[in-house]
Order: C-alpha cells, then structure tokens, then sequence
DNA sequence: TACCAGGTAAAAA
DNA sequence: TTTTTACATGGT
C-alpha cells in the first residue's frame, strides 16, 4: 500500500546519508529499498510515486513512516525562503526533493550522537554497528537499536570491547539509566528541551542541538557546533574560511525560521556537490 | 607514522 | 574565568 510524503520527495536524496558513510544495519538501504524498524515492526520502504510502498500489514505505520520521511517539513516555505539567498537558492534548487530524515526514536538518537562525538563518522558508525549486533534485536534484514533497559545493564568495559571511550560507555549506561523521561521532551520548547538534555552527562550543546533537529524536527535547529556545518559555511559563504562556533552561531540568525533545513541542505550540498 | 574526524568534561592556568 | 588536555577508532 502507498504511504503519501508530500511532493517534492526525492526518496534517494532523503536517504543518502545512510548510504554515505557506511552500511548501517538499523537504516538500511539496500536493492532500491530502505530497512528500519518503527514503533517495535520491520518496515520495508519502496520508494513510489507519490510516497513509498509499504506492505499492507503495515498499514498502521503509515505516520511514523510518514514522520520518518520529514513529511512535516515545509518545504515550499524553505524553498521560497532560499530563493532570497543567492547563495543557498542554487543548493535548494539542486537538491529537490531531499527531506531530512527523522530518527524515530530519542534514545537512539542520543546514543547515536555520542558514538559520533568528535571521531569520524565513519568510525562512529563502526562502533555502533557493533553495538548494534551485541545488543540489538535481529530482524529479517535490519536490526532494531538497542533498547534503553539493555543497554541499562550493560558494563563499561564490554562497551569498552566494542570501541566505546571509558567516557562514552558510562555516559551511554548513565543516559539508559536515568529517569529523564526522553519521550516527553517532545511536548517542551527548544530551549527546555536543551536544558534537560545538557544537564545529563555527556550530553553537550552539539549532541542537544542534533536531537532538537533530526529526533524533533524543530524548524530553528541549529548545530552550531557541528564541523560537518562549519566546513558547509566556509565553503558556500566564506570562500572556505571555517568560521568559529560562534561565528557559525551567529550566522545562523540569516536562517531564522528554517535554521534546521538550511543546516541539512547544507551538509547535504557539501556532499553531493560538484 | 602521524594526524584529523559532524565533542565533552575535567584539569590547569 | 578562560585555555588546555585526554579520550578511542577508522581512514588517509
């Protein structure tokens, strides 16, 4: 059965950043298809017209799936926003279509973010790939994340066996343990949302920022910190000057309103770009 | 071989 | 208060 994003949807675009740094067991894209688990289901997404194909029994997934796919982004709006920017209207214009991934789940999203701090992420993504496949759950194709309790009674040092920092492994087991409830940091304001998250362990501004932009999907997320973002900036706007963090904050104010978009699409067209 | 890579917290100044 | 350092792995 189809399940409906909004046009513009370019399926391959959407999901390029799976492909780009390596194959990652719980979003996997592979033979024209995608592979993740929403909501505890295996999903199987087919790119259509339209939307994607999923199988009927998993018709009550439609939202998540929906949701997945950045559906609730407006990109008309950013669209015609970035037509006022000279410089960013040619990589909107390129990347048509490109809807930035939502990770469906706030627990994922933080582990997944502290895996990747500072090192590449071609080599976060190694770490978690056997973080996965120890404590995951196995499906037909694609593994479902670890769970928040298993990874609760998980120890550093067989953590530290899979590539995790002594920091990192307690900071991960510290976060499966608290009692913050993630899911509802949904119903608070950014900024609240922040608050929360940076008064945990190893949990910093950057690791705040991406969980407001691709758990929330918050239109004025702005990862300032991120180098991925820096190195965007300079190449774009700066004629390859990286800006400090808090030039790129600062920078940021001219995407008041789509900072979250105007960040992807950035990172985006620095990858894909000629 | 070094050094850098989509940070963070703790030590030192 | 601001600056410096340690951290672990993968790629070049």
């Amino acid at each position: 059965m189809l399940v409906e994003i909004p046009e513009p949807f370019d399926f391959e675009l959407s999901v390029e950043r799976y492909r780009t740094f390596g194959p990652d067991p719980v979003n996997l894209a592979m033979d024209g298809a995608f592979h993740r688990f929403l909501e505890g289901s295996e999903v199987r997404l087919v790119p259509a017209p339209c939307g994607v194909a999923v199988s009927p029994a998993d018709r009550a997934l439609a939202v998540p799936v929906q949701r997945f796919l950045g559906a609730e982004f407006d990109l008309d709006g950013f669209s015609a926003f970035a037509a006022t920017d000279p410089v960013l209207s040619p990589v909107v214009a390129g990347l048509r279509g490109f809807r930035p991934t939502l990770t469906p789940d706030p627990f994922e999203m933080l582990v997944s973010s502290i895996t990747a701090q500072q090192v590449s992420l071609r080599a976060a993504l190694a770490i978690r790939r056997r973080l996965v496949e120890r404590y995951g759950g196995r499906g037909a194709v694609a593994w479902a994340f670890p769970s928040r309790e298993r990874l609760a009674g998980a120890s550093v040092e067989k953590l530290r066996a899979l590539g995790f920092s002594t920091r990192k492994a307690e900071y991960t087991i510290a976060l499966a343990g608290s009692e913050l409830d993630l899911g509802g940091l949904a119903e608070l304001a950014d900024d609240e949302v922040a608050a929360h998250l940076v008064a945990l362990p190893g949990i910093g501004e950057w690791t705040a920022d991406w969980f407001l932009a691709r758990h929330l999907g918050r239109p004025d997320a702005w990862p300032a910190g991120d180098l991925g973002l820096r190195k965007a900036i300079a190449r774009f706007y700066l004629d390859g000057d990286d800006p400090s963090v808090a030039e790129a904050r600062a920078f940021g104010e001219r995407f008041g309103g789509h900072r979250n978009l105007a960040a992807q699409y950035l990172l985006l067209g620095l990858r894909v770009a000629p």
